[in-house]
DNA sequence: CCCATCTATTCCGTATATCGGAAGCTTTTG
DNA sequence: CAAAAGCTTCCGATATACGGAATAGATGGG
């Protein structure tokens, strides 16, 4: 269902990669065993929750038996991969969820905004979404449903959106360097064919117009029926390291809620901004008042 | 400050490991390159905010510079570790994010205490935790934090702490199966050296309680001042599926307050064993009422 | 109940992918 | 500006990972 979010990009750019003038070589031969046990562990994520046999992962990965059996070994001793002895079936491990943790938070962002989310929500009444950018996509980095009406199961934490769909991809874009801005328009608008957005001049438009007042918000959402407001989350200089972004039902964002919304969102985004100290990181963690693990 | 709490235990019982008959080879000599990636990946979880640089990497695993380097490339473009090109040092890659999303979440029981956790902690004003068994360790799955007054910021996601250690992991251990628990006590008594518990009578005699009352609290916690009760939440056969924990100051679980408390607590966990249908995988899975995305 | 089929696991020779020394290159430090 | 430390590339030796084949185990059908 949201499978399709999940799916990378294939560059990386902003953070790394193996640059534009790529070596040419590969795409298809010579994997190394780490590349296939990290195959095997994505594999495993986007199989059902009852997990993979060994022959499933054999085929979809175009690797023999033993190959695979191998590195399931491994990955089951290092803890990334779980199995079940009554089903054979593999799973993710839960040491995957340890790492992932640590994972993908520059500056604590998530920590950070947890206790921002979980207010918005509990205000709004609606999904909030925390977004951030992850080459040419953007990145669900947390969610807070929202008490009751309208919750949404898609958009999942981890899930990725082209950057430029959607409105919490595009209030981050519109915030970003001139130039990584063009580099991701170039590389994106291919990408959003079928999702809305064919046009570089609408897309441009758009983009002038969230710059202008701060926020994102077009009726024309990804699913019908569905609208969204979102705001960058900016650091010190200007720039987007972020985006909070509401989802909920159209009518819910009518002409006299939307500016409250937005008024609040903006208001949490300053916040947000204030407590990220690009220069002292020190700072920046949430000093441990008591302690007190899980009791 | 919690690394501790991440370590892991070496066997992994009940789900799978080599078995206690173990090769009896390695401890030391010839790590595949897999491993070798994966250790990476911890140390980079491990490390602090910044990241690590190459050669803190190659030292502290005693691997050379040149191996390292493959190996991070390898690991950056596939996603799971990015390199900040101007500080010239590693991080954990977003994708990984994506991946433990759908990490040690059997029966998808994070989606379905998500909403509960955070009720909880709105209610009742304290840090919440969702605790599962991973072999001789309780792992942190999710936490809520309370809204205000005390927050614990050790205890993080994906954290471990010796099953038996703790309400949370006492509740579980509660109600494991009988052989299963004899297995965990004997593991797990020389590892609970140091963190209060060192007789077994004790353990015992403090697991029949929980047992009885269907809840563990003990004051004597691992950090003075504070206190935790905690339930099991239970499949339908009666056995423990994971433990809903609350950590707060000692003096907010006093004995007009610590009923009420439990009694809340209960009826969440039942709450919770309710959508746990073993037998069903798809009604397990919430319905997505309504789409939307990140909008 | 037994046989046929599919899957998981073990074994082992081969070949390839991994390792690490050495050297070039870049950045930081004094 | 020189020196040191760190990062990256190259390449030959070898350890390691691969996959075919055979075994053991599970599943299902006749």
């Amino acid at each position: 269902m949201s499978a399709d979010l999940r799916r990378r990009a294939k560059g990386s750019a902003g953070v790394e990669s193996a640059g534009p003038e790529n070596a040419g070589t590969d795409e298809a031969g010579s994997k190394s065993s780490l590349q296939r046990g990290l195959a095997i562990l994505r594999l495993l994520a986007s199989s059902n929750e009852a997990g993979a046999r060994l022959t499933d992962i054999s085929r979809a990965l175009d690797l023999t038996p033993p190959t695979v059996h191998r590195l399931l070994k491994i990955l089951v001793e290092e803890g990334m991969a779980e199995a079940d002895k009554a089903t054979k079936r593999y799973r993710l491990g839960i040491d995957l969820f340890g790492l992932a943790a640590q994972a993908g938070n520059p500056n604590n962002l998530r920590d950070i905004c947890r206790p921002i989310l979980l207010r918005l929500s509990a205000t709004l009444r609606d999904t909030i979404f925390l977004l951030v950018r992850s080459g040419f996509d953007a990145v669900c980095l947390d969610r807070s449903e929202g008490p009751f009406p309208i919750r949404s199961f898609t958009g999942d934490i981890g899930g990725r959106v082209t950057l430029g769909v959607g409105q919490g991809s595009l209030a981050i874009m519109a915030f970003l360097h001139a130039e990584e801005r063009e580099e991701v328009i170039r590389f994106n608008l291919p990408r959003m064919q079928g999702v809305g957005i064919i046009d570089e001049v609408y897309l441009r438009t758009e983009i002038a117009r969230v710059r202008d007042f701060g926020y994102a918000s077009r009726s024309t959402g990804l699913l019908p029926g569905m609208s969204g407001v979102a705001v960058p989350v900016l650091d010190r200089d200007g720039y987007a390291v972020a985006a909070l972004s509401v989802g909920t039902i159209s009518e819910r964002l009518n002409e006299e809620r939307l500016p409250v919304v937005v008024d609040i969102l903006k208001r949490e985004s300053a916040a947000i901004s204030r407590q990220l100290n690009p220069f002292d990181p020190v700072l920046r963690r949430p000093a441990a008042i008591l302690g007190g693990g899980p009791a």
